[in-house]
DNA sequence: CTGAATCCAAAAGGATACTG
DNA sequence: CAGTATCCTTTTGGATTCAG
């Protein structure tokens, strides 16, 4: 399958509904809040401590962004204190799905992407252009 | 390098070899730019003018992420004025025909994503309060 | 516990000028 | 043409505080 309906649009407008959705997803916490809700349930807490680096904040907004794409789905019970449960809706669960294949995909070439780093950084390191020489000063 | 234990690595912690190319990839232009390139080879200003919206600053610098990446292979051509063309190596088109497949989600779920979004604002405009509530026993 | 609001620092990104 | 360098505005995001 080649899937060139996808043409009809032009991909490369900034008003094609197709670049809008991968607007949102092309993030990191969503990505990451997809990956941890994959066939689970989190609380809110949860998946803060699970997602290193997220803050209260980003992680909110993150949430809310997913919750208006219809990715998750947000379940409040009445406690005391409040529990707030998130998952993901079939349609998340259908994006974490393709997400997998992303993660395959960097997992798989992880190594040949470190070793284009580490050749890309000797490469550019040794420029020969007009490199500083007051060193001797 | 001894005891890698990579297959340990939890994917959610920011120093997770994954979850650093994640990071990379999961970025708006880098993806516009893995899909213009697919099967093609362009030049600086044939990519500008095809990835609506983006800055010459921040597709130089996308550019050069990516050359570091090992995903595009940058050729300079001595001419006057000089000539410069992009192209994907071996592990760019192997990105691109990962990015494919996300591409192909966001177009096959456009519109449950936009009837999503409606129904969202429909909802929270009407419910300044919780919108969905479980009995807790 | 969950999350909204505010303030502020940092990063991203645009515009412009200049170079080979 | 294809950048680099700089300035400056916008956006992002962290820390903190407060509330249901």
């Amino acid at each position: 399958m080649s899937d060139h309906g996808v043409l009809r649009w032009n991909m490369m407008k900034s008003a094609c509904p197709t670049r809008q959705v991968l607007d949102r997803i092309a993030n990191k916490w969503t990505m990451l809040v997809i990956m941890s809700l994959e066939d689970k349930t989190l609380r809110f807490s949860e998946l803060r401590s699970r997602i290193e680096g997220v803050s209260q904040k980003m992680l909110t907004q993150t949430l809310r962004g997913m919750e208006s794409d219809g990715f998750v789905l947000r379940t409040v019970y009445p406690t005391v204190p409040v529990t707030v449960e998130y998952s993901l809706t079939d349609l998340g669960e259908s994006l974490a799905k393709t997400v997998d294949v992303l993660r395959g995909w960097a997992y798989g070439h992880m190594s040949a992407i470190e070793d284009a780093r580490k050749e890309y950084l000797a490469r550019t390191e040794t420029l020969p252009s007009e490199a500083q020489m007051r060193d001797a000063g």
